[in-house]
DNA sequence: CGTATAATTGAGGGATATCAAAACCGGTGG
DNA sequence: CCACCGGTTTTGATATCCCTCAATTATACG
């Protein structure tokens, strides 16, 4: 990983891509998301990225954020976890905050959401691509909603991970099957609010019924139909996500 | 309840009552929501009143509605509420539809919205207090996750009174103590992710130890100070949520 | 190598679910 | 007025999922 604060030239792979999968976009309206270089930040783990409440809009170009909100007697709950090529902003919560769940890279997103606004009459399918990015965002908060109050620790587990496989193959990090895997067993039991002893335990059962494999930051599907069905994924959703796969 | 479907005079209150909690508006700001008055619906409990994924976007002017999600084996999670004065929209996975939880009356949205954005240039602050509006509830998403991830059943509880005493206030519906409290157990249960003999027992202990009353449809806050540091409730929100008070 | 962090395993307890039945309640019809 | 009815609330008993505490093993890193 890059440990250097600077300039770099426009790092917006993955959000590219992301978009490129929500409406088919030619590379001359891809250029519409072409902003000048600008200052980009690097966070090692655990590192606040927003504050409660405050800061600008932030692009992820590496690593991964949660945001997350503490309780008083420390309990921890990570609402909703930011990828490379999405885009955090300021929680709205005073107890809330985006944290680097592994060493993370992000860029002052103003330049990109500015670009944004020109493409919607010079590139409108970028344009509609970014809102339908904007709309699975929030599926994503539902998902994340049934997991938690309707889904067993088994499923809300693989649940997890179909959708993790899904955004990964959007934005072009993954293959459908493979993907970086860089989460501690702590922040993942703090996403799917789970004891970070059951969701080991969890995981275990996962293997051990070879639906996945992790190994060196790296997490493979090895049956994704049987995945999907114990994650109880939505119609909808699933079509979504394994349209990309082709 | 009325149970006549047909035109009505335009039924904004609690919407009006809800935007002009988020920004002070004179009524003749509060004129520019008015629009021609339209088609209503009445939607007995229990009916479908947006289908998976399709449908216009309604006003709920009475009754609450829910936007649920069903599982193949059965399970439910409502992962939203839409109380009076609030807009649904199309839920977008194939298995979520919005239910009406008690009979309600819904009307088209459109106008409304189309108001609205006539608003944007006419009434700039009618238009913020719509933003705000809409940022309010994606908080009530995230708070929902905070719940149903990180609180215990009688924490859980309490957190989602104080969340609906508070928007039932800027409604208008409550005074900050007392609301309509129109939920079956069953309900109640499927937003919670409690089983329903549990979230009976979890009510009773919220009663006996003095924190709130039901009776007869109508819920009564005995101590918000005490139920309030039991719900959890961020910083932000509850300055939010009571600010409405005075 | 030694230290820190993360992953894993074991044992026991607590919170919540499930099953079953009883009490309650508003409406309906005799 | 009373009996009855479906839906809702309440209560009891038992099972299970998941949490907590504690210790051990693996892994990264200087």
């Amino acid at each position: 990983m890059n440990l250097v604060v600077g300039k770099s030239a426009p790092p917006l792979g993955p959000l590219e891509s992301k978009l490129a999968s929500f409406a088919a976009l030619s590379a001359a309206e891809l250029c519409h998301l072409r902003s000048e270089p600008s200052d980009f930040q690097v966070h090692p783990v655990r590192a606040v990225v927003l504050e409660g409440g405050a800061g600008a809009a932030r692009l992820v170009t590496s690593g991964w954020l949660g945001c997350t909100r503490v309780l008083p007697d420390g309990r921890r709950q990570i609402m909703h976890l930011a990828l490379p090529g999405d885009v955090v902003t300021a929680p709205p919560f005073a107890d809330s905050s985006a944290v680097a769940l592994t060493s993370a890279r992000t860029v002052d997103a103003a330049p990109v959401l500015q670009a944004l606004r020109r493409a919607r009459v010079e590139a409108p399918n970028v344009w509609r691509a970014w809102h339908a990015a904007q709309a699975e965002m929030q599926r994503h908060l539902l998902e994340q909603i049934l997991r938690l109050g309707s889904l067993t620790a088994y499923e809300r587990t693989a649940n997890l991970i179909v959708e993790l496989v899904g955004r990964n193959t959007r934005s072009g990090l993954s293959d459908g099957r493979v993907m970086p895997w860089p989460l501690t067993q702590e922040a993942l039991s703090d996403i799917l609010g789970l004891s970070i002893v059951h969701l080991n335990r969890t995981l275990t059962q996962l293997r051990r019924d070879r639906l996945i494999e992790i190994r060196a930051g790296v997490l493979a599907v090895c049956d994704m139909e049987r995945l999907a069905s114990v994650a109880n994924v939505s119609a909808l959703a699933a079509a979504d996500g394994s349209a990309r796969l082709r």
